[in-house]
RNA sequence: GGCAGCGUAGCUCAGCGGUAGAGCAGGGGAAUCAUAAUCCCUUGGUCGGGGGUUCAAAUCCCUCCGCUGCUACCA
C-alpha cells in the first residue's frame, strides 16, 4: 500500500491570505488529502507558516511588535482561519520551529562539507538611519537608464530594466526615506547551483508528462538561461543563524535566506508533527532512505513558487548527499483574478480568507474555487459568476435534490426508507452511468485535475435529478406504490452516495447530507464497491432526517452589497 | 527586451489530426416531490487574423495582432 505525503506551499506570515493564495496551494492540497484519506490511504498532509525574512521584520515593526510575538499572533490567526476553511492538515507548523532551525543548519553543514557552498563578498546597500542592510527593492532612486526618479533597486518600473541598487542615482531607503546610506561589503554563502544543472535536467525530464506543462516549462527556462549560484544568507536578524562551524565563523550574525529554510520546513514540519504525537522518529519513514520507498510525495503551489521547488530545493536535497525523498507529483496553479484585476495583498484588493468566511460558509468557497481552479490558465473571480455557480450547482442541483427526496419520503413514507419493489431497468441504467462517472471522477482526482473532477461530481448530481424525474414517485404512488417505493429508496441511496462523494470538496455539507440518512464517520469513505451494491445498502424501515436548507441562495442584494464592500467592477 | 502560457458559442471553459463540445445565460415544452428548485427539446461559433504542411487542421509549422505571467536578494 502506498503512503501519500502532501505539502502545500507555505503561506507567508505577513497577514491573512486571499482566495488567490488559497486556491493554488492549501485548498487543492486539502481536497486531495481528504480524497486520499477517503480512499483509505495512509496520508500525511503538512503545511506551515513561512516566517523569516526582512519583510516579516518590517511588518512587525509596522505593527509595533517584536518579531517573534508578531509571528506567534499571525501564525495562530492563519491556523484558525485555515481550520475554519476546513483545511485538515495533519500538522500546521512554523518555519521558525526549533526542528526547522536544526534541520536547516544540518543541510547547510552537509552542503558545506560536500563543497557546494562558496563564501563570497558582495556589495550591499546599508542604511545608517535604519541601521540595516536594505534588500534591493527597498532602495529607491533615479533610474540610470530612463531617469525615472522612483525606480526600485531591483528593477525600474518605468523602463522595466533590471537594475543593481548600487547604480541608482541619489539612492534612498524605502523604509525611512533617508538618503544616509552607503555601500558596504558583506560576506555571504552561495549555493553552487550551477553544478547541478545536468542532474536537474535529468530529473525534470523524467517528469515531463506527469507534471503540468506550466511546471516543466518554467523549470526548463531557468536551466536554459543558465543557473546562477545563489546567495543563501542574508544580513537580517530574524531567521535561522548560520552556525559558527561553517566557514570558520565568517558568517557570524547572519541568517539563512528564507527561500533556503522555507522548503526545508516541509521536513521540519513533519518533525514537529512527530514530536506532537510523542513519536519523535515517526517523520523519518516519510522522508528518508528505503523506509520512504512506498511514499508518493505531492506538492501544491502557485506558479510563482515553481522555480524554488523545481530548482532551489532539489539542489539542497541533492547537495546534501543523503537519501532524501524528492517530490513525485508537482501540481502548479496559475492565478485567479478578481473582477478583472489582480488579487493584491498590499493593495487589499479582493476577498481575503477571514472576510470570505464572514459572509458565507467555507464550503461555498471551496466548491467555487475548485470548480474554477486556474489549472490551464489564469481564471477570473466575479461576484456574478460566483453567485451563479453557487445558486445553480450547490443550491439547485445538489441541495434541492437532497431536499426533495427526503421531504417526499417524510410526507409519503413516514420518514423511513421504503420497502417493497426491486430495482428495474431504470435503476440499472442509472447504476451503469454512475459506475462510469464515479470512477471517472476518482480518476480526475488522482490525476489532480480538479476542474474536471468537480464537473464529473456535478454530472453525478444531475444524473440523480434525471433519475428522479423519470422514476417520478409522486406520480407512481397513485397507481403503483411499490414502484414509488423503489424510486424513493434509490433517491435516498443517492443522497447517501452524494454525502460520500462530496466530502473531499465540501466536507461540512457532505457531513450534513450524510446525516440526513445516518450519522457520518469522521472520514467519509469514497465508495469502494460497485454502485449496484452501494446503492442498495440502506435498510428499509430505517428513519431519515431531512436537513435544514443545505445551501441558501445568494440574492441580488447581497451581490450588490459585496461588490461595494470588496470593491468590484 | 527575453521566455512561457493563453486567445473556441453572450459568459466560464473542454477538445489538441478525422463531419465543432459542456455548464451557465437566452427561447420553447413537461412535471408539480422540492430552496419557483427539476427534467426534456432548442437558438447560438467560418475555433484571434493571414500563410503553409496534409486526403483531412480548432488540433502540426510560420507569421502578425491581442491578453496574461515570469525575468532570479519582497516572498
Amino acid at each position: 500500500m502506498t503512503r501519500i505525503l502532501i505539502t502545500s506551499a507555505l503561506p507567508y506570515i505577513n497577514g491573512v491570505k486571499h482566495l488567490g493564495n488559497l486556491v493554488g496551494s492549501q485548498l487543492p492540497a486539502d481536497v486531495f488529502a481528504r480524497f486520499c484519506r477517503a480512499r483509505g490511504l495512509e496520508t500525511l498532509a503538512l503545511c506551515a507558516t513561512d516566517e523569516h525574512g526582512s519583510t516579516t521584520e518590517l511588518a512587525a515593526a509596522e505593527a509595533g511588535q517584536d518579531v517573534a510575538a508578531f509571528c506567534a499572533v499571525q501564525h495562530a490567526q492563519q491556523r484558525a482561519t485555515g481550520d475554519a476553511f476546513g483545511l485538515s492538515w495533519d500538522y500546521f507548523g512554523r518555519s521558525s520551529s526549533p526542528q526547522n532551525h536544526e534541520l536547516t543548519q544540518h543541510f547547510a553543514r552537509q552542503l558545506w562539507k560536500n563543497g557546494f557552498l562558496d563564501v563570497r563578498t558582495s556589495r550591499q546597500v546599508y542604511s545608517n538611519a535604519d541601521k540595516r542592510f536594505l534588500p534591493d527593492r527597498y532602495v529607491i532612486g533615479t533610474c540610470p537608464h530612463c531617469g525615472y526618479d522612483r525606480a526600485r533597486g531591483d528593477q525600474c518600473e518605468n523602463c522595466t530594466r533590471v537594475l543593481d541598487p548600487v547604480d541608482l542615482i541619489s539612492p534612498r531607503s524605502a523604509i525611512s526615506g533617508s538618503s544616509d546610506i552607503e555601500i558596504r561589503d558583506s560576506t555571504h554563502l552561495f549555493l553552487k547551483q550551477s553544478e547541478f544543472v545536468p542532474r536537474l535536467r535529468e530529473w525534470i525530464a523524467s517528469h515531463e508528462g506527469d507534471w503540468p506543462v506550466l511546471v516543466t516549462s518554467i523549470a526548463n527556462k531557468w536551466l536554459d538561461e543558465g543557473l546562477h549560484d545563489r546567495g543563501i544568507t542574508r544580513d537580517v536578524e530574524w531567521g535561522v543563524p548560520v552556525p559558527d562551524d561553517i566557514a570558520d565563523g565568517a558568517l557570524k550574525g547572519k541568517v539563512f535566506y528564507v527561500w533556503f529554510d522555507a522548503p526545508i520546513e516541509y521536513i521540519g514540519c513533519s518533525m514537529e508533527w512527530a514530536a506532537s504525537r510523542d513519536t519523535p522518529d515517526a517523520w523519518k519513514s516519510w522522508w528518508f532512505g528505503d523506509a520512504a520507498k512506498d511514499v508518493t510525495y505531492y506538492q501544491f503551489m502557485g506558479k510563482d513558487n515553481i522555480p524554488f521547488h523545481t530548482v532551489g530545493f532539489p539542489v539542497t536535497l541533492m547537495g546534501a548527499g543523503e537519501p532524501w525523498k524528492f517530490v513525485d507529483r508537482l501540481k502548479g496553479f496559475n492565478y485567479i483574478n478578481y473582477e478583472g484585476g489582480k488579487f493584491s495583498t498590499s493593495q487589499k484588493r479582493g476577498v481575503f480568507m477571514d472576510a470570505a468566511l464572514e459572509i458565507l460558509p467555507a464550503d461555498y468557497w471551496r466548491y467555487y474555487l475548485m470548480a474554477n481552479a486556474p489549472e490551464s490558465s489564469d481564471s477570473n473571480f466575479t461576484w456574478d459568476h460566483f453567485a451563479g455557480v453557487i445558486n445553480k450547482d450547490l443550491a439547485d442541483v445538489l441541495g434541492n435534490f437532497v431536499n426533495r427526496v427526503t421531504r417526499f419520503c417524510v410526507s409519503r413514507f413516514d420518514g423511513k426508507v421504503p420497502a417493497g419493489g426491486t430495482y428495474g431497468d431504470e435503476e440499472q441504467a442509472l447504476i451503469a452511468e454512475l459506475d462510469q462517472r464515479v470512477s471517472a471522477c476518482a480518476g480526475c482526482f488522482e490525476a489532480l485535475e480538479f476542474r474536471k473532477a468537480l464537473a464529473e461530481l456535478r454530472a453525478i448530481w444531475v444524473a440523480g435529478n434525471e433519475y428522479l424525474t423519470r422514476a417520478a414517485p409522486w406520480t407512481a404512488i397513485k397507481t403503483d406504490p411499490a414502484r414509488a417505493a423503489v424510486g424513493v429508496r434509490m433517491g435516498l441511496n443517492l443522497v447517501h452516495l452524494f454525502g460520500h462523494l462530496a466530502w473531499p470538496v465540501i466536507p461540512e455539507s457532505a457531513r450534513r447530507i450524510h446525516a440526513a440518512i445516518q450519522p457520518a464517520p469522521d472520514i467519509i469513505p469514497w465508495p469502494k464497491e460497485a454502485m449496484a451494491g452501494f446503492l442498495e445498502q440502506l435498510t428499509p424501515g430505517q428513519p431519515i432526517h431531512p436537513p435544514e436548507v443545505l445551501f441558501s441562495k445568494i440574492a441580488e442584494e447581497q451581490i450588490a452589497e459585496w461588490k461595494l464592500r470588496f470593491g468590484g467592477s
